[in-house]
DNA sequence: AGGGTAACCTGTATGC
DNA sequence: TGCATACAGGTTACCC
């Protein structure tokens, strides 16, 4: 469940469960799920057990669980990937990579990690401080500031990107810049503030660009309130629920289908190995 | 340095 | 039914 507002609905659902919860017991079933994890497996699984559970902590769509000492365990979701909590009796789950069992008093948990594609990972990390902004662990060091984050600054940001050459959904996507944004979130707040995707960032006033960075941050809360975005079987909460922000989705998988705002069928281009859609009509390049 | 593209993977949906 | 193609929510390494 990639971007930040799915993250984030992880990381409430893991606090709701299974905090206080101590790991009791770990299994790897794909190891290509830790190739980002330096050690070995067993080493992973060593540091994993008997390690407490008791904050998860997140930047942009990066997660982690402290373990004590100056490690945590990091979770990234990649593009396909779910954390499911489960009870031991519930059947094996499809594309089920790495299973954590925890445990409390006589309760027993598991927590799935489940990933079709295998571009997300598990791995376990050394914590890094970074002053004011806290500890991050550090795979996870150059991710900029999220728009949730309290030191998240919109000025800065808009000074950043008034910067640069690139377009601004290039920008938007840049977790160097900005963290959690995604191509979900990103053609929304490009549709609601009117901009094409294409456009330069150096070619935008200071205020029209302090604008997009406000919507996407609108964009965010909004969707974190609905429990992130699902469309089908992935991507659901660490109950197996879904988030109900696919009912708000304007331009977003909308190909074909008429803009909410004038009616003119929102069209999909390819763009970077993906996709992007928009608005012809309300969107228009500046020429 | 910054910008663009290919590569990493598996699974599902669609069309012929 | 089989086969080919397109598409999917991310990140990174590598070119220019």
């Amino acid at each position: 469940m990639p971007e930040l507002p799915e993250v984030e609905t992880v990381r409430r659902g893991l606090a709701g469960t299974v905090t206080g919860y101590t790991v009791s017991d770990v299994e790897v079933f794909d190891k290509r799920s830790l190739k980002r994890n330096i050690g070995s497996t067993s080493s992973f699984k060593k540091e994993l057990v008997g390690s407490k559970l008791e904050k998860f902590e997140r930047r942009g769509k990066f997660l982690w669980i402290p373990l004590g000492g100056n490690l945590c365990l990091v979770a990234h979701l990649g593009m396909s990937g779910q954390i499911l909590v489960r009870t031991p009796d519930y059947p094996q789950d499809k594309c089920e990579r790495i299973k954590i069992t925890v445990s409390r008093g006589k309760s027993s948990l598991e927590v799935r990690f489940i990933d079709q594609r295998l571009f997300g990972g598990m791995l376990v990390d050394e914590l890094v401080d970074q002053g004011s902004k806290g500890k991050v662990p550090q795979s996870a060091e150059h991710i900029a500031i999220d728009p949730l984050d309290e030191n998240f600054e919109i000025e800065d940001i808009a000074l950043k990107i008034s910067k640069r050459s690139a377009g601004i959904k290039s920008l938007l996507l840049n977790q160097e810049i900005l963290s959690g944004i995604g191509n979900i979130y990103a053609d929304e707040t490009l549709w609601l503030t009117k901009v094409h995707y294409l456009t330069p960032g150096n070619t935008f006033t200071r205020k029209r660009i302090r604008q997009v960075i406000e919507t996407a941050k609108e964009v965010l809360i909004k969707a974190v309130a609905q429990g992130g975005t699902s469309f089908d079987e992935q991507y659901k909460n660490v109950n197996g629920e879904s988030g109900y922000f696919s009912n708000s989705l304007n331009a977003y998988g909308q190909t074909g289908l008429p803009c909410p705002r004038c009616g003119t069928p929102i069209r999909r281009e390819a763009w970077s190995n993906r996709g992007s859609h928009f608005c012809p009509r309300c969107q228009k390049p500046k020429s």
